[in-house]
RNA sequence: GGGAGGGUAGCGAAGUGGCUAAACGCGGUUGACUGUAAAUCAAUUCCUUCGGGUUCGGCAGUUCGAAUCUGCCCCCUCCCA
């Protein structure tokens, strides 16, 4: 259990079980819910630490996977860790590598021992255990480190989901049991797939473990929107009030909010990234394709409502121009704004939270953007 | 003046009698993306009132059938004088 890692409560909206608090970690303070970027190999894509930081993101993520393959661990643990190596100074998150076992199904096989990936990179055999994972997590260094688990595909049967879920649960007390460093908070993960009982039984045994926080996994990988709401349920209904707890891979606005609505903390997603780097923008008038040749003479900001250093300073026929023309410099502009545009709605959700007015913070900004373009 | 090669959709470039409205690449347009194998992927790109119409430098032929074969003409590139 980590020393300096606690969650601080301060706040519970008086109509839906959203909660404001204070997230405190060795490397800083951060105001949940939170929006967390993705930085999978130690670089948020395009962004330097100091543009994260100054959008307003209060954790960042990195990939034990993709970090053990390049430049690998040890090389990070000399540079003196996670932080140092990136010069990020702010709190930082590693994923187990648990998602990989999901998006590089085809190059992986599960044993009970562990996972062994053909590397995507070269081929290599990579054997992944959770005691393995434990281990470059805490070389890695990063604030919250993940347990090792199987991100479950949707839909698959029950029997597949239980075996699965139950090997997770097998892994999480694995890794609970490796963990020595005490600088660093881990997080269980609550699998289970869609069923009830699973997602309970696998909430109840791991909060039995007593970790430093409960992510819920196996979201938002292809099922429907109503089927991942009743996952978050199924598995925050078990989980203690005081711990921290993790939606992962969530990013679009409607999901965020029903999350944070449900009683979520912290939630992390490569979409705002990855669409800016393909050209989508969220903004407070929707979905934009900045490529569209409707922009070719748009000499208006890409969002009048929003503050970011983008939609400040330049032009939407200007930023056509550069994603048109594949320059990096749009990329990073558009990154910009979509992680600004969707922390800044976090940090209008957490200002509702404390004026106990969440639910028609929520009810206001889906009916403005979460129409069925949605983002 | 002599010799050689070549003109195919916005561009480059395959195709050398029917399976060809014509491969492929680029460019253009549109869409997707949710714990990052993602500066990726997909669709579309002659016209159309969706029945069809008009194409492969031009014209005239051969043939049941031509981008593909023949004749003449126009244009481009290179070599020699």
């Amino acid at each position: 259990m980590s020393k300096n890692f606690y969650l601080e409560i301060l706040h519970v909206d008086k109509n839906s079980k959203a909660r404001y608090g204070i997230l405190h970690t060795p490397h800083g303070d951060v105001e949940v819910p939170c929006f967390m970027p993705v930085g999978t190999v130690g670089s948020v894509k395009t962004l330097s630490p100091e543009e994260v930081k100054g959008i307003g993101s209060g954790i960042i993520l990195a990939n034990t996977y993709h970090l053990h393959l390049r430049p690998g661990e040890d090389i990070v643990a000399k540079a003196g860790g996670i932080q140092k190596f990136m010069n990020y100074n702010g709190p930082m998150l590693t994923d187990s590598g648990g998602f990989q076992v999901f998006s590089l199904a085809s190059k992986r096989d599960i044993k009970e021992e562990g996972v062994t990936f053909k590397s995507h990179l070269n081929g290599d055999k990579i054997f992944f255990s959770p005691e393995k994972v434990i281990e470059i997590e805490e070389k890695i260094g990063a604030d919250i480190i993940m347990s090792f688990d199987e991100c479950i595909p949707y839909p698959v049967s029950y029997e597949y989901a239980k075996n699965s879920t139950l090997r997770t649960l097998r892994w999480a007390k694995r890794g609970l049991d490796a963990h020595k460093r005490e600088d660093q908070a881990l997080f269980g993960i609550v699998q289970g797939g869609e069923f009830e009982d699973l997602r309970k039984m696998c909430a109840e045994e791991l909060v039995k473990m007593n970790f430093d926080g409960y992510s819920i996994g196996g979201t938002s990988i292809g099922e429907p929107k109503d089927v991942c709401f009743k996952m978050i349920d199924m598995a925050i209904n078990y989980l203690p009030f005081e711990k921290p707890r993790y939606l992962m891979g969530v990013g679009s606005l409607d999901y965020i909010l029903e999350g944070i609505a449900k009683g979520v903390d912290m939630m992390d997603c490569v979409l705002p990234t990855r669409i800016a780097r393909h050209g989508t923008l969220m903004t407070h008038n929707g979905r934009v394709n900045i490529k569209n040749e409707k922009y070719k003479e748009d000499f208006t900001p890409l969002d009048q409502e929003c503050d970011c250093y983008t939609c400040k300073n330049f032009t939407k026929a200007y930023l056509r121009h550069l994603y048109v023309s594949n320059e990096a410099f749009g990329q990073r502009l558009l990154s910009i704004h979509n992680l600004r545009f969707l922390i800044s709605i976090v940090e209008g959700a957490r200002n509702a939270i404390k004026e106990d007015r969440f639910n028609e913070y929520k009810d206001e900004i889906l009916k403005k953007y979460g129409d069925s373009r949605g983002f």
